[in-house]
DNA sequence: TGGTTCAATGATCTCGTGACCATTGGCGTA
DNA sequence: TACGCCAATGGTCACGAGATCATTGAACCA
């Protein structure tokens, strides 16, 4: 296979096979209760007879925008957002739109370049996962002022100006707290501690009150930055349990998180729940496999993606995007929990 | 936010406001050293001035086709899969492409739509893992008669035409019935069984042949017809095991299955490697942590995205795709396969 | 000094579709 | 019968960038 001969037909080539004029051709497709039978026939035996399909560049062109809608997301090979990714694209390829999937790996100044190709593609709207950081946040003001529609999901900048969908971290961080605390444990640990700029997250912010709210408070060594990758999980996980009083419950905030958690208390050889108990976000498959199965937050993935796509398809036929809306987690008890081991 | 009021900027705003004809404000951007400093000054600041990003679309138009390549993945909620579309992402963005991200279920006929929405956006390539079945074939034909440039990966459908970047599947499956034969077991089943048109599997091809070659052979009662998902592989390998003579050794053909096959194994109490040894495709994390960690054949999924995405560049750059491709699998073996249980 | 050359800039056409306006002709009604 | 209406169809332009050809003017050389 060398090279091409691109020889594409046109609505034009239609036109001259059925014996019409283009707009009648065009006809057929968009209003076709406009042409007579016999007319309508004749067009569509051509289009069939050529396989002519709609560019749909050209169309876009003039209106401004296009028939395609930007997915953000944080990480594409995290499975919440690879099936998120997958209902959004199902929403709106059933109402015609076209979804571009791209992630931005947690940062926004990663993010400007994702954000700048879907312009470039004149994206009718974006669902975003916004990295962390400020430098996108002039560049989405400016897409907005120029047109697209925005909406977020799973996380929301301090400060955003956009409608978002996400889950209630606050009541599932509280939910996660109040039963490690049933247990009887008082020293507990999150994988990550808030940060404005560098990890501005909801489940990190609301960790440190669901503690107060149960009248413990978060100790400052056990109080570190850091990002949901399994590699920092892995390490911030060696460094609490090498405390002189390592905390007897953990809390991950994300399914990649745990993976990592997991990995380093094995090397420790430490018993799960015996030593330490585990509870991480996002059910995924191999929690329930590993022994014992671990105890988690499960998220509504489906119902967010399909709830962000129908917010977006809205906003586009001539609405608006709406109220933001938060969905509950739902803690699944398993087996990596129990009471703490006595001092 | 209710409704918007796009006033896009294009390059002939940029021209105005640089008092330069559009022609001159073009070049700045594609041919920077045919203009004057002082000119090429005035107009990057009327670039800047404006925000102006050039429509892609547009520019497309004229030649017919686009920057814009399509990725046809299996499933993308495989992490197999969204690995390899992070990393031809990175290689295609490098070159100035941007990648659409489809998925097509393993099935022809769901991957018809996507590649008519991938040809209404008349796309230059296609990096594709097709389906199984014939619905597909036709289209994708006609799509390369009109110029698209077409790789395939992972899989490569019967007298496929088309250049394609795939694991040595037969040697990985050869080194793996080896394996299991050193350890001495003779009762092996693969969780799938060739079929022409329903699972026309390299794999599952691979896999009575390699055990011929170590004078075994499949018992019709192991052999059944089935798909890469969790579901069937649980079901699958509950069915094997309740065989009067159960195999004692079980291959997963991709991670997916593994899970599957590993929650059937739990739930029977089965002992691994025990009462039955396992060995799975695809090394994911969560198959180093359960106990015992799983043996497992690595594919070298990043070096794969690459290569495929290399052949594309090359090809949309006036070369040709180039000479098929195949990559070793690693065979890493970790607890789950020990000698079988005397008989 | 007249002609040549070339760098710098500009004008115009093209791509494929959607929007909008124009034309045709048949039929009903006063 | 003359007028108006409307269904059916056609003509034309805009969208935004790339490609190609055209123009300007200054420098250079014999």
């Amino acid at each position: 296979m060398t090279h091409r001969m691109a020889r594409v037909s046109t609505i034009q080539d239609v036109a001259r096979l059925a014996g019409v004029s283009p707009t009648t051709a065009k006809r057929a497709l968009r209003e076709a209760d406009k042409l007579t039978p016999e007319t309508l026939a004749r067009v569509q035996a051509a289009i069939e007879a050529l396989h002519y399909e709609p560019d749909q560049r050209a169309g876009g062109l003039r209106g401004g925008q296009s028939q395609t809608v930007g997915l953000v997301l944080g990480s594409i090979v995290e499975p919440f957002f690879a099936q998120f990714a997958r209902t959004a694209a199902r929403t709106l390829n059933r109402a015609g739109y076209t979804l571009i999937i791209t992630e931005n790996e947690y940062s926004a100044a990663r993010e400007v370049e994702e954000l700048r190709r879907l312009y470039g593609q004149r994206v009718a709207a974006i669902m975003i996962r916004a990295g962390y950081g400020p430098e996108s946040r002039e560049y989405l003001a400016r897409m907005v002022a120029r047109g697209v529609v925005v909406v977020e999901f799973d996380y929301t900048s301090p400060n955003s100006p956009y409608t978002h969908v996400m889950l209630n971290n606050a009541a599932a961080m509280y939910s996660a707290v109040a039963y490690v605390h049933r247990l009887g444990h008082r020293r507990v640990a999150a994988l990550g501690t808030y940060h404005p700029s560098i990890h501005p997250e909801e489940r990190s912010r609301a960790f440190p009150e669901a503690m107060n709210a149960h009248g413990l408070t978060v100790p400052p060594e056990y109080q570190r930055v850091t990002l949901l990758t399994e590699d920092t999980a892995y390490r911030l996980t060696h460094d609490l349990m090498s405390l002189p009083a390592p905390p007897t419950a953990l809390i991950a905030l994300a399914g990649t998180q745990a993976v990592g958690a997991y990995r380093a208390l094995r090397e420790r050889e430490l018993h799960i729940p015996g030593d330490v108990s585990l509870l991480t976000f996002d059910n995924y498959p191999w929690t329930a496999l590993v022994e014992p199965p671990i105890t988690v937050i499960e998220q509504p993935v489906e119902a967010m993606a399909e709830a962000t796509a129908l917010k977006i398809i809205a906003a586009l036929e001539g609405g608006s995007t709406g109220e933001s809306i938060t969905f509950p987690g739902k803690l699944i008890e398993r087996g990596s929990c129990g009471p703490p081991k006595p001092d």
